[in-house]
DNA sequence: AACAATATGACAATTAGTTGTCAATAAAAT
DNA sequence: ATTTTATTGACAACTAATTGTCATATTGTT
């Protein structure tokens, strides 16, 4: 039997897994970079950013931000210590908390997103919203093929 | 002096962002399952594959891959006590000494490229050259600008 | 209502990865 | 040629992240 060869399309896609993998990297440096004057790494502005908008609990931040169980607690505990976020009863379920910044987090959730406005409008000026849009679509469509196998 | 308002692209650009950790998460955990046979975890495979075809010395692996030259020299000694690779004096440099496969790292080598091979295929199946190829490439944009900021 | 299956968070132990520092080597500048 | 700057790899200390296990709560099944 012979070896099976691999399509053009199955080559190009294992390069673009190398360059996803250089490109993460790099967006975490940068990230880390950008807040670091905030005392915030990206594990952590990850999932303070997570709660932006609605308070979760912290298993639903780790499924949103495709992180683990453990690693949004640990963030949470340092954020916690750090008082940046609390927790509040959940009505809806007793154990699973939700996590909601505090007043302090909410200033440094300004900060981020004026950090994150500036820079993203910097970077972003050349690219067309297609362009971006496409990338966000492949990226999903790979995910779903990925689950399934 | 008003807020900056974010434009529409770079609001895309900070979801691609999103994007790109959940789908560097799916692909390390996804590669992770792929190769546990093997008993490679990603980061040794990168570094494994990363002198399938020439051997280089660590810090190069690390610039090529978009890893930190401790977390190479990490990987590289698990490798070597594994017996999957060895040191091989560097002509060009006395210091920076190359990596190469031992006969066994050769074999698993393969068995990599065999499963690599099967699994591309059926997941790039559904998409075209160009539709990678153009994420690829956007990624790389970006990672230019983000290295000029 | 009772039971089984799943989800959630806590904890401990382990493994992975980073940071800072150093000496040796190589490359670049003068 | 000499000096200065970069790169490279080693080591140690530290920080981050994962794994496995458990108790509790919730959801789904019968």
């Amino acid at each position: 039997m012979d070896i099976n060869k691999q399509t053009q399309p199955a080559k190009i896609f294992i390069e673009l897994i190398l360059e996803t993998f250089r490109f993460n990297g790099l967006l975490i440096s940068v990230g880390d970079g950008l807040t670091k004057e905030l005392g915030l790494t990206s594990s952590l502005w990850q999932v303070l950013g997570a709660i932006r908008e609605t308070p979760i609990p912290m298993a639903q931040i780790a499924r949103n931000m495709g992180l683990s169980r453990q690693g949004v607690r640990r963030s949470t505990n340092i954020l916690i210590d750090k008082g940046l976020v609390q927790f509040k009863e959940n009505p809806d379920h007793k154990r699973a908390r939700l996590i909601v910044p505090t007043e302090e987090g909410r200033k440094v959730l300004a900060q981020l997103e004026k950090i994150q406005v500036d820079w993203s409008n910097s970077v972003s000026k050349e690219f067309s919203e297609n362009q971006l849009k496409n990338v966000i679509h492949t990226m999903r469509f790979l995910s779903e093929k990925l689950y399934l196998l």
